[in-house]
DNA sequence: TTGTAGGCGTTATCAA
DNA sequence: TTGATAACGCCTACAA
């Protein structure tokens, strides 16, 4: 495999000079570059990126951790990411840490053994205490989920507006009676979005009600068994706020199984607008997060830190939009 | 930040020594350990895997090339390699090529430049000639989708007997007029699963008829569109076969916008059994994957490659499984 | 069992 | 404009 002396050889030059055709640094004279880019062509030599990256400490990756690729709702803010990434010389490196606090400690050690110039977390394991030692040390950035005391940069929505909108929506549609299915989970999103369906309620003169309260923890089956439950009660509910698209899924499926019609006889809503959400039937009333562009802010946010403009921990909270599907509205059915 | 260097000075020992304990290669002196890894301790040390990667000129890096990561299908893929590849001590690279050669080739200068050791193809965009050369100059799978003439090893499931299973349940159902919802894509498991949907209906005596075949290209989108045009026909088909579960939820969806019943008055049968296919309503009778399987098996290859333990290249059919839902068959509703 | 020293491939400083 | 050379941090003969 040649290397950076066979093409100087070659080209009957300085690796200097080869260096700096490589990198078009300083100004080398055409017929130099002319003669170097021959040997590099003749040699096909491609720049061994272990000497480069050691020599100059960077690797031009970023790490991002995400609970799980499977999970149809990351894959628009990836596209961001990586977009942005490129965009700038960096290629992204994907990692599962499947929810695990010690797998998410262990890609962790990447971006302290150098082999990342940066780190991007879609739903952090770590405290905040964690982070925000990672976060005064390398660049780092929370996308989507985040740790409020952490000092570390987040980009994401008001889900807790986002989610008040939609239970209100709910309730302008006659809905007195409104199940939730959430999660014990004590992830931002999922705290918000409980506090606001309770506050919506409130607002407009409705009784919270423990009773119905089910709990599917972001998967289908459980969602299923918590909406299975609500609906059988005799006092059942009239609508269904779930909490992830996922669940309000299993929540039509317990309806269907109930023989309850959707949304005529119980109207479900979601949240995230993966894309399932409109192929299925029906097609689901959720909040569509701006998931390809909170990837890119958050990229660029990290590349801001990377170059050592951002002083500070900063927070970005962009728009959602509440979409409207036949899942909760009669009229919207054809 | 510490090096090596600091180490052995505040351990009173050369940096040979340190590098031992740390790659506990040779014998080192208990007492000797003890003082270094104090050192490391004292001085919270990480090794600079730049510095040792451009050493041993490897980096334990894998890059994995996949469409997108928001196909559902590939997560259990991606979950087998992680953990053949974590467990040997190597981290994935996951990068989505969006199906663009453009793109797959910048990824690839990745494995040129010596920041990855290997290669996993998810479905290569390079051509036949393109990916033998990648497979005799470095480590390199396909997995699932794959270059028949490729001098490169593969695993996959046999894609035509499969597809052949499945026509035939239809036809066992007594259904004769069956269509098919493909792609024009020419990767290989689209043109097997055409062509063993042809030579089934053959084999049954049911005269192939390319008015009963749609193309979807694996969107959904596109799906439906092309199963609407299918059941508007007078002599609408009875059964569908959809190469992809997602192009079965659109055919399913246009059934339903034209008042047929699943399976009733027309049968809807997909491929992959990605997790929706049992979520959705009706749930689909498919052909699951040994996705995990695969991953795992595609990445053991890998490795032996990276090993010298491979000469030639290797190409390995897993089993698949027929998976009957409430989409074909009558009597598996409740 | 431990230390010395050379080298992995590159970039960047300093002189020329 | 170009060249010689010293790093970058680590590993590993080879020698002691």
């Amino acid at each position: 495999m040649a290397t950076i002396v066979d093409v100087a050889r070659e080209a009957e030059v300085s690796v200097a000079t080869v260096s700096r055709v490589l990198n078009n640094s300083t100004s080398v004279l055409p017929k130099t570059r002319e003669a170097v880019l021959e040997a590099i062509e003749k040699l096909n030599y491609k720049p061994n990126l272990l000497g480069r990256n050691l020599r100059r400490s960077q690797t031009k990756m970023i790490l991002v951790l995400l609970p799980t690729v499977s999970n149809p709702f990351y894959s628009g803010i990836v596209k961001g990411i990586e977009d942005i990434g490129h965009k700038n010389g960096y290629n992204i490196m994907l990692c599962n840490t499947n929810s695990d606090y010690q797998r998410e400690k262990t890609y962790l050690e990447l971006l302290k053994n150098k082999l990342s110039d940066g780190v991007i977390f879609m739903a952090p394991e770590l405290n905040e205490e964690e982070l925000s030692e990672i976060g005064s040390k390398y660049p780092a950035v929370q996308c989507c989920e985040y740790k409020e005391g952490a000092c570390v940069s987040h980009v994401s929505i008001d889900n807790y507006k986002a989610a008040y909108e939609i239970v209100s929506h709910l309730i302008e549609l006659g809905h007195r009676r409104i199940g939730l299915i959430g999660s014990k989970s004590n992830c931002i999103s999922s705290i918000q979005r409980h506090e606001a369906y309770k506050r919506a309620l409130e607002d407009n003169g409705i009784q919270f009600d423990t009773d119905l309260v089910g709990y599917g923890n972001y998967s289908y089956k459980r969602a299923l068994k918590a909406a299975k439950a609500l609906l059988s009660r005799d006092d059942r509910p009239t609508a269904i706020f779930a909490i992830s698209d996922i669940m309000a899924i299993g929540a039509i499926r317990a309806a269907k199984e109930a023989r309850l019609r959707v949304p005529h006889d119980v109207a479900v809503a979601g949240f995230d607008n993966i894309d399932f959400a409109s192929m299925y039937d029906p097609m689901i009333t959720t909040i569509a997060q701006p998931r390809y562009e909170m990837g890119c802010v958050a990229m660029e946010l990290l590349l801001k830190q990377i170059k050592g403009e951002l002083d500070e921990p900063k927070s970005i909270m962009l728009d959602y939009n509440l979409i409207i599907r036949e899942s909760t509205k009669v009229d919207t059915l054809k």
